[in-house]
RNA sequence: GCCCUGGUAGUUCAGUGGAUAGAACGCUUCCCUGCGGAGGAAGAGGUCAGAGGUUCAAAUCCUCUCCAGGGUACCA
């Protein structure tokens, strides 16, 4: 459950009752509001309704010839008909109009019982109500292995789709392959060289090819397999052939290291098939019928600019050499996802260099007639990659990159995702590789799996000793860090919100820390399993509130793509 | 030139209209004869880049300026 919307809704309740009853002239109540104050000596839990409709209510009492309320009366005058519930232990109206709140401690407690009984649903709101969602990520062009920055949009991609898919969405995780095109022939052209060169042919690669010693071992698996067989062929047969030998190396190795972070796609679209089904066909006659297409140039143009405020411009939908442009692949394929494959919402996730095209995208939709909300471009800043706080170049002269592989074989999935993770989208990530990897309590990452691994250890030793918490009396947990904790764990359903809401993934990181944080002041505060018989109900107590910690904290460690350990 | 995004503690970063601006790391002091010390408690540390404005209330919204990065292709 959201116990800030509950809480909402009981004072927007109490605040349409004192309506009703008179206390308040009537008037529209804006969204009410409950926040999270900063100091505990606020409450838990916090509304500024009363100072938000002061002005409305006075105006109100105004015509109406009566003497006008001050906040703080408001407040109170909502306070009055708030009904009973299980939720508010205690509400008090504080200058100047706050109506605070501390929840009953007994709710609270009860709270630890519920999360053990539900599990991870406790968390979950059902916001897409089944809704077909794909998350379009990392698509990187498929001409060698992943360098390091797209490690941040795997990242990005991957963790939106596990919000999304227990936000109550269906989620597909597609890759989109730029399988057509110049860069690919280049690349098969490449490769097709590099594999003559194996065999003594002198040959250069391409001068715009791609001469990273990468491409010499996609050549020599194709030696491994087919010998020479392939020397002789012409030109015009080698290029495709490569061109399909290599796209199928890069995709393997693309598969395998995105997999070694947890990313498993389950859709590799393939750009050339748009060409090859008639989906390009059928996207350029409904253009060409709707007269959005026009020629200049020698080129064949889209209309943007009739779709969108007249400072854009428009896009080359065929090129003067006869070959489409991007934009016109961009048609086709989000023609497919909306009308062929009938999503009902498609976030793509984009690097911020791909600024100026995402900004086209809303042309497009309405082009198709599609609503442009439908789809969301989810632009986020560049990784640069630092070693002892010196930069590294993700991609060097020579055409050899720092790989994804490399970083993730030295820093581990777990740390990589934490970190790219717990920055904000628009913000430009710093990567130290020395910082990350480092196995000590200055890197958060190994600070809340501990945390996990030391509530399993817990849990294990009370199981060896034949405890366990079936009827325990959660009432007893009354102690500060108890309560403390168990509400850290009730924000949880409002973080994964907020993160779905903003499609901002990297409010769970931060999230997690605090949870980490909270649940170790209680274990220093309080012993979980006592070896005193008088402790028993206590202990059985605590060991729910154990369990229920283990639950929260492997499922929020689930939701970044990270690895829950029972022992580190 | 125009457009987009950043600028918050020594450092790395959270905080998209609420109260005394937070966390981690680093620093200072204290606490280890206990379930995992990869700890716990307390503290120092801020012109929220700058200047105006809107509002009962601004790090947050608006305008201008400065700094950094990106975009502005018949490349993708």
């Amino acid at each position: 459950m959201l116990l800030t919307k509950t809480l909402a809704e009981i004072i927007e309740r109490a605040a349409r009752k004192a309506q009703k009853k008179g206390d308040l002239p009537k008037f529209p109540l804006p969204e009410v509001v409950v926040s999270r104050p900063r100091q505990a000596d606020k409450g838990d839990l916090s509304s500024a309704l009363a100072l938000q409709i002061v002005r409305p209510v006075n105006n109100a009492l105004k015509e109406q010839g009566k003497e006008r309320l001050s906040p703080i009366q408001i407040a109170e005058i909502i306070k009055r008909r708030i009904a009973d519930n299980p939720y508010i232990g205690r509400l008090e109206v504080a200058p100047p109009g706050f109506m605070n709140i501390w929840l009953s401690p007994e709710w609270v407690a009860e709270q630890a019982g519920a999360i053990v009984e539900q599990g991870p649903a406790y968390f979950k709101e059902n916001i897409g109500q089944g809704k077909k969602v794909q998350v379009e990520f990392v698509s990187a062009n498929p001409t060698g292995p992943l360098h390091f920055g797209g490690a941040r949009n795997a990242a990005i991609g991957d963790t939106l789709a596990r919000l999304l898919e227990n936000s109550g969405y269906e989620v597909q995780r597609e890759y989109y392959v730029n399988d057509r095109g110049a860069q690919v022939d280049t690349f098969a052209e490449t490769l097709w060289r590099r594999y003559q060169q194996l065999h003594g042919v002198e040959v250069d690669i391409p001068e715009k090819g791609y001469p990273g010693a990468y491409m010499i071992d996609y050549a020599r698996a194709i030696q491994a397999e087919h010998g020479d067989s392939l020397l002789d062929l012409p030109r015009e047969e080698a290029i495709p052939r490569f061109r399909e030998l290599g796209l199928k190396l890069v995709l393997d190795e693309l598969d395998r290291d995105l997999a070694m972070m947890q990313v498993h796609f389950d859709n590799w679209f393939s750009e050339q098939s748009l060409y090859e089904d008639g989906t390009f066909e059928r996207v350029s006659a409904i253009l060409r019928e709707q007269g959005d297409l026009y020629v200049k140039d020698g080129a064949v143009w889209f209309a943007a600019s009739k779709y969108l405020p007249k400072d854009d411009r428009d896009e080359v939908f065929i090129r003067a050499n006869g070959e489409p442009g991007y934009y016109a692949s961009d048609i086709a394929y989000h023609y497919n996802k909306f009308v062929v494959r009938g999503f009902d919402w498609v976030i793509d996730v984009w690097a911020v260099d791909h600024q100026n095209q995402a900004r086209r995208m809303p042309a497009m939709m309405k082009a198709l007639g599609l609503d442009p909300d439908r789809l969301t471009i989810v632009l986020y800043d560049l990784v640069t990659l630092k070693r002892g706080g010196k930069e590294v170049k993700i991609s060097k002269r020579s055409g050899d990159i720092i790989t994804m592989r490399e970083v993730l074989e030295e820093v581990g999935s777990d740390a990589a995702r934490y970190f790219l993770l717990s920055h904000s989208n628009e913000a430009r990530i710093d990567f130290d590789i020395d910082l990350a990897v480092a196995q000590s309590s200055e890197n958060p990452v190994y600070y809340i799996q501990y945390a996990h691994a030391r509530v399993s250890s817990i849990l294990r030793k009370a199981a060896a000793e034949g405890l366990d918490a079936a009827d325990a009396d959660l009432h007893l947990l009354t102690h500060p860090t108890e309560q403390a904790l168990i509400q850290k764990m009730l924000q949880l359903p409002e973080v994964v919100v907020e993160a779905v809401d903003r499609l901002a993934p990297h409010h769970l990181p931060h999230f997690a820390l605090d949870l980490a944080k909270t649940f170790t002041q209680f274990y220093g505060a309080c012993r979980v399993i006592s070896t005193d018989p008088a402790d028993a109900d206590l202990t059985r107590a605590r060991l729910k509130l154990v369990e229920a910690t283990k639950t929260t904290l492997a499922y929020i460690l689930h939701l970044m793509g990270m690895t829950a350990p029972e022992v580190m």
